[in-house]
DNA sequence: CCGCCAAGTATACAAGTGTCTACATTGAGT
DNA sequence: ACTCAATGTAGACACTTGTATACTTGGCGG
């Protein structure tokens, strides 16, 4: 079985971008020539490197959204079976519990990061990159993922249930950007793994618990 | 008074990557083209553009530090003035003053944003960028930065004193990443510039508060 | 078996690029 | 007034790039 060029290309464009290289850069030729096809054959798939990064970002949609949320439910489970409601707790929400479902997810996400380093590069870097086009597609994507997170979060109620869901949207989206941007760091450093790890997995936390927090507190004021 | 070449071509520069555009992605003929000289007298003040980049990122570093010291002194200031010891407490420090404190510096980070837009961006866009020596430098940067950062949220006592100095690096370092990334948000996005600042105090709050609950449940773990 | 269409190829051209060598201008110090 | 170094310019060379036109292949439906 011989792989569709379509295919071929998108995965010469991964691989090349995966060395800090932003897609537009890339020139048509220079894919093609990685993709091991003939210049021209580019345009029978794609119209244009932005129409190909749109493919790719839905490739990785694809690869990410339910397998996070699966991933979540496991860790969710992992959590609950490790102990009950040890630890101390705060605002009627277990620290402890929530801390062991922050390290869960943390720990597969990080792990699904090592097992698709080069889409992930390859969307966070677009973020930022230079098309328009691309930006808007995956704003649209991490808009989901929050989504996706901030119904987990009131469903596994990791904070409480009276915190305003539009809240807690915000949070997540925030703690979804900045993981997204701190598995670029992961990638790169192979050998502060742990640490980068264990440092993200303190951020999620401390946005966890200020949010709760503030929110107590009748401080939280979060923008719509 | 005519301008030196060589910052003719580092404005060039700033012009021409604020369109979302990599350094290495200009090319030293548009370069010069945008400057008005001929291509070659790029080469009689710059090696390489990664020795542009380095040249940007230095004249960056100097005109942010010095300048975002004295910006936290003046909210330190703004708030003290403001009121004394009001709204509620958390483990010994105020909630209302280091809120005051954080909106200040925030309100005042943005407007310096909102007046260097250009070289924010484009070393916002370097740190993820090709050039690997750019990337290093621009870590370097950012370090200080939050060294700084760190400094001063001691000697303001925004956290108590009790709290492990390496964590509040730690903070201050995400603190001013976190920054740094929202404030392209704040460039490109000028509708929205009120929820944007909004959203990132909202967040410097959640991460400072998070970080005193945890440090005082004992739950505090950052990694060195 | 024919014909057709999608996928891939070959060749070609204009335009842009990095950078080399050689030349011109300036301006400050002696 | 003369020199010398710094700064800027001109032209050229070998490449790469995007893309247009025209051709070949291979498999599938009729």
């Amino acid at each position: 079985m011989t792989v569709s060029g379509k295919q071929l290309l998108l995965e010469a464009a991964l691989r090349l971008t995966a060395n800090n290289r932003n897609l537009k850069s890339l020139g048509i030729r220079e894919l093609a020539r990685e993709a091991g096809l003939n210049p021209n054959t580019f345009y029978r798939h794609f119209s244009d490197i932005d129409d190909l990064g749109l493919a790719a970002i839905d490739q990785l949609a694809a690869r990410l959204r339910q397998p996070l949320r699966h991933l979540r439910r496991e860790a969710a489970c992992r959590a609950e079976e490790a102990s009950h409601a040890d630890g101390p707790e705060l605002f009627g929400v277990s620290l402890g519990r929530g801390r062991k479902v922050c390290h869960q997810t943390v720990v597969l996400f990080f792990d699904f990061v090592a097992d698709n380093p080069q889409a992930i590069m390859l969307g966070v870097r677009e973020l930022q990159g230079p098309s328009a086009v691309l930006r808007k597609a995956l704003h649209l994507m991490i808009s989901g993922l929050a989504t996706d997170m901030a119904e987990d979060i009131i469903e596994l109620e990791l904070l409480p249930k009276r915190v305003d869901p539009q809240a807690i949207e915000q949070v997540a989206r925030l703690i979804t950007r900045n993981l997204l941007q701190m598995s670029l760091d992961y990638i790169n450093q192979p050998e502060q793994r742990d640490s980068i790890r264990a440092l993200a997995e303190e951020q999620v936390v401390m946005l966890f618990t200020g949010a709760m927090v503030l929110h107590e507190a009748g401080q939280l004021k979060l923008p719509v």
